[in-house]
DNA sequence: ACGATAACTGACCGATCGGACAGTTCTGTC
DNA sequence: GACAGAACTGTCCGATCGGTCAGTTATCGT
């Protein structure tokens, strides 16, 4: 049942946003009432809590994957994870993509400005001939954001479309 | 007046989101009353049509401008344009990154599936030696999204990193 | 000075939200 | 079948939202 709850809320959340969804609506999507929902879930916010739980930790995972590695080796890696992950995990991206600012005071959430910079500061100074430029990883987190809007393409397509597409923005031979 | 509340609101829609500023907050800010915002626009929605009015003339003008060009010089003429129009509205894209999907309802609000189809469009079988890869415009569409993040970087700096950024992202020599 | 009109406001309304709580139903154990 | 506890629900509550409206204040042409 909670993971019918979770299932409901994250396809709603990344439908119409937080804020855009009610309880209600999550209770009528799964089938039950408002208050079932508060008896699993001390309230709404630990709906949305629970479902970035494992994304904070597959992150913390790849920054430790990348930490040993150095030069076009990290860029690389970096790449694969990011793209690996924002496929995966593409409602919850979608979620953050639409109230990426509105809940900084959920202090478990993944902030959109600390995945960036952690993902600059594991690969400044690693990235080969040239400093990691802005606008490249920006883009990188651009394809990490906009992967989540929905573009009809078989995940493999899109993986190696994505791939090969950070590669290009990063100035790495595909 | 009316300048004003534009003003604070596209200030206060870009940091909290539409759903997320009350008519009260807005008023608060200019230094008025709820209800005299409700004097000069019709409604909340009517506020933010609005702010958006200009982009819509804008992106129509890009659009045309791109019409007659061709092959590498389409692709340039898309990317100076697109960053152009990022940091000149950057709160109206960050607004529109952080409710893009919450009001579809809006019918006189650009969306954003809808401006990277046009853009899309508009370059197909244009760019050279290769179509134009999803990712590469996805990535293009994540500056156009991500400019918006608040980066602290001067703009003519921002500029010419997006441009190369997204030069790079297409496969153009910068 | 005065009337007309624009600009503005406080008070109120209906709707909806997240959440609380007492009470009911389901389920498994002895 | 009796009991316990988990699962669930209907109903209510305070808060907040967008929006309305009658009434007040400021502005300006004459």
């Amino acid at each position: 049942m909670r993971a019918d709850i979770l299932d409901s809320a994250v396809r709603l959340f990344a439908a119409h946003g937080f804020r855009g969804t009610s309880l209600q609506d999550i209770a009528s999507d799964v089938g039950c009432s408002k208050a079932s929902l508060l008896y699993h879930f001390t309230n709404k916010d630990a709906i949305l809590s629970e479902l970035f739980a494992p994304i904070g930790q597959e992150f913390e995972t790849l920054l430790q994957r990348l930490a040993p590695l150095s030069g076009e080796e990290a860029a690389r890696a970096a790449v694969a994870g990011v793209v690996d992950m924002s496929l995966r995990f593409r409602n919850q991206v979608k979620i953050l993509l639409l109230d990426v600012d509105t809940m900084l005071d959920h202090p478990d959430l993944p902030c959109v400005d600390d995945v960036t910079e952690s993902l600059v500061d594991a690969l400044v100074g690693r990235v080969p001939e040239q400093e990691p430029r802005v606008a490249g990883w920006m883009a990188l987190l651009g394809i990490f954001l906009t992967t989540a809007r929905g573009v009809s393409i078989p995940d493999e397509t899109m993986r190696s479309e994505l791939t090969s597409g950070a590669f290009r923005t990063l100035g790495l031979s595909s």
